[in-house]
RNA sequence: GCGCCAGUAGCUCAGCUGGAUAGAGCAACGGACUUCUAAUCCGUAGGUCACAGGUUCGAAUCCUGUCUGGCGUACCA
């Protein structure tokens, strides 16, 4: 049992001995004090129940204080303090105790359940398949994969999802621009689309098309070259993001067409459905979905006045797939161009009949990439790109994960090219790796001197303060990451990493683990052991290597 | 105009969903390697939490308004 649970388990018992609140009536807020003086757990209940009670907090404290009935093995002391909070102090053993849990449960270490099996899809990346993944999509990779982890650790059943959009009018000037290439690379001329990739990677492709199949496609009929060569191109530019974000370590579940959608007709049922619940009119020719019904600002199109489906119709009918497909909760992240969109699919979502709520977006923004202290200014379109090969080539995989995740995602990202490139002293991931790193030597260390950690370590000779700080900040690492899971906040790890990196770095400077005392040693083997654990099960849930040595 | 996001140390950012005295890293300055890796540690300095009101025992955090910056506001995808 954590302090935690055990201190509002007492709590509850003494609030209710003394008649001042139900069990769950109110919420116990028990937080780590930021003063150390403050001791190791406090509660502000008291000031919580002075209204209810119509009574000096200091009082209804201590009241509490006195009901409380507490182990004085595992708790030391509870003072009152301030406007009314309640610290309370754990006795070494207590902690002694988390450190064996943590030992105990390793790998499994940070995870709970509380996620109940719950079926839960991620879609994210989802870029248009006409060129290579860029910068941005870069992050979307990082913080979707991680979000993914974090739920699995939660104990949700998670699926990675990668919407692919092969069908539509992209995916036509994709095949006429790359004809166009394809056919000049033969001496013919051929007109180049208006608003066609101009890409180098377009070229590259035409080439490739030559090589392998000669001027086979210049002898098809325009049209049909057009088909032809926007399939081709389309699977071969799928097949180069698959293998980029496989070399970032994520790997999809799900791959899901576009083109399947609009193949069943989902969208045309979609339709039928909305029109059936009397949501759909007609003005101007088109058919307009009654989206402000729902909190959206104005009424949306679902088919053209040319009787074509739109986009978001699709897209509507490929979110309903998806509830289909047994999904209890979907979360999808879009970039920051996508954020108006976010409504209409609410109240589509809505009308439909899902349960609102269900479907969550996260908008992943910007990313600013600098080099040499100027904006790189990034256009799929214009051809003029960042590919997420190149920042992968130039910082490696750790770094960008890293560099991604650290930060919040509603917040724009600058992203300094040149500072996580040089990358010695300024770069936090490297401070956190080393302490890992650290820990495998001393571990080796201590295995060259005859020294290794007993299955049952006497952990009592820890008493030091920074001993036990150290293990307090392990001790959090659960609460982070089930945090970081509700509140779909992937930057909690980084920030909590670099935390208990810094806490272990300042331990090694004041304390030996490899000595003669041997029991010592041994406790502190434990120790530290306890810090590799979370240490690498951070690392897991990031996506990063966790090196043994540097 | 309307909507979304952001504004915290010179720079890049945290701040655990309202708690006690505002936190790191980098940059600056001064120290620490005969030691399990100095990719580290210790110390100094640095703040009107954009601004103004409000809510309450208590606000960087919540509410209202203002200012600044980014993005969006298609019968495009």
């Amino acid at each position: 049992m954590t302090g935690t649970e055990y201190l509002s388990n007492r709590l509850t018992t003494a609030l209710k001995k003394k008649d001042f609140a139900e069990p769950g009536e109110i919420t116990i807020g028990l937080e780590r004090p930021k003063f150390a003086e403050h001791g190791d757990l406090a509660t502000n209940v008291a000031i919580l129940l002075a209204r209810k009670l119509k009574r000096n907090p200091r009082e209804i404290a201590t009241d509490i204080v006195q009901a409380l009935e507490l182990d004085p093995d595992v708790v030391t002391s509870a003072e009152i303090a301030g406007a009314g909070f309640i610290n309370f102090r754990f006795g070494n053993g207590f902690y002694h105790n988390e450190l064996r849990t943590i030992l105990d449960a390793g790998s499994r270490f940070g995870q709970a359940d509380w996620g109940n099996k719950k079926r839960v899809q991620i879609e994210f990346v989802s870029a248009n398949p006409t060129g290579p993944l860029n910068i941005v999509s870069a992050r979307a990779a990082a913080v979707g994969d991680v979000l993914a982890n974090l739920l699995q650790a939660v104990d949700c059943d998670v699926e990675r999802e990668y919407y692919v959009n092969d069908a539509g009018r992209q995916i036509r000037l994709l095949g006429m621009s790359v004809s166009a290439r394809y056919m000049a690379l033969l001496g013919q001329t051929e007109d180049f689309p208006e608003e066609g990739y101009h890409g180098l990677y377009i070229h590259e492709l035409a080439q490739q098309l030559v090589d392998e199949s000669g001027d086979q496609f210049a002898k098809m009929e325009q049209a049909e070259r057009w088909k032809a060569l926007s399939e081709l191109a389309l699977e071969k530019l799928l097949a180069s993001q698959k293998e980029v974000l496989h070399s970032y370590r994520l790997n999809f579940d799900s791959w899901f067409r576009e083109k399947k959608l609009r193949e069943n007709n989902s969208h045309i049922d979609v339709l039928k459905t909305l029109t059936d619940k009397g949501f759909v009119f007609e003005k101007d020719g088109a058919k307009w979905f009654k989206s402000t019904q729902f909190g959206d600002e104005k009424d949306r199109v679902l088919i053209t006045g040319e009787g074509e489906p739109t986009y978001f119709l699709v897209d509507v009918a490929y979110h309903a797939d998806k509830y289909n497909r047994g999904f209890e909760k979907l979360h999808d992240l879009w970039g920051p161009d996508h954020h108006g969109y976010i409504k209409r699919m609410q109240a589509a979502l809505l009308a439909l009949g899902y349960q609102e709520g269900s479907f969550e977006v996260t908008i992943i923004q910007q990313v600013n990439l600098f080099q040499k202290g100027e904006v790189v200014k990034m256009s799929k379109r214009a051809g003029k790109i960042i590919e997420m090969k190149e920042l992968l080539d130039e910082v490696g995989v750790d770094v960008a994960r890293f560099f991604f995740i650290a930060r919040r995602t509603q917040s724009p990202l600058d992203f300094d090219m040149d500072l996580a490139k040089n990358t010695s002293e300024e770069n936090p991931v490297f401070y956190v790796q080393y302490a890992h790193a650290r820990i495998c030597n001393i571990i080796n260390k201590a295995v060259a001197q005859g020294i290794s950690l007993p299955k049952q370590v006497n952990l009592s000779p820890l008493d030091k303060k920074e001993e036990l700080l150290l293990i307090k900040k392990l001790i959090e690492f659960p609460q982070t990451v089930s945090k970081a899971a509700k509140y779909l906040e992937p930057h909690r790890i980084p920030t909590y990493l670099q935390e208990l990196a810094a806490t272990f770095h300042k331990f090694y400077h004041h304390h030996r683990v490899v000595t003669d005392d041997v029991e010592l040693a041994q406790a502190r083997l434990g120790l530290i052991k306890g810090v590799q654990i979370v240490l690498a099960n951070a690392f897991k849930l990031l996506g990063i290597s966790a090196p043994e040595r540097m």
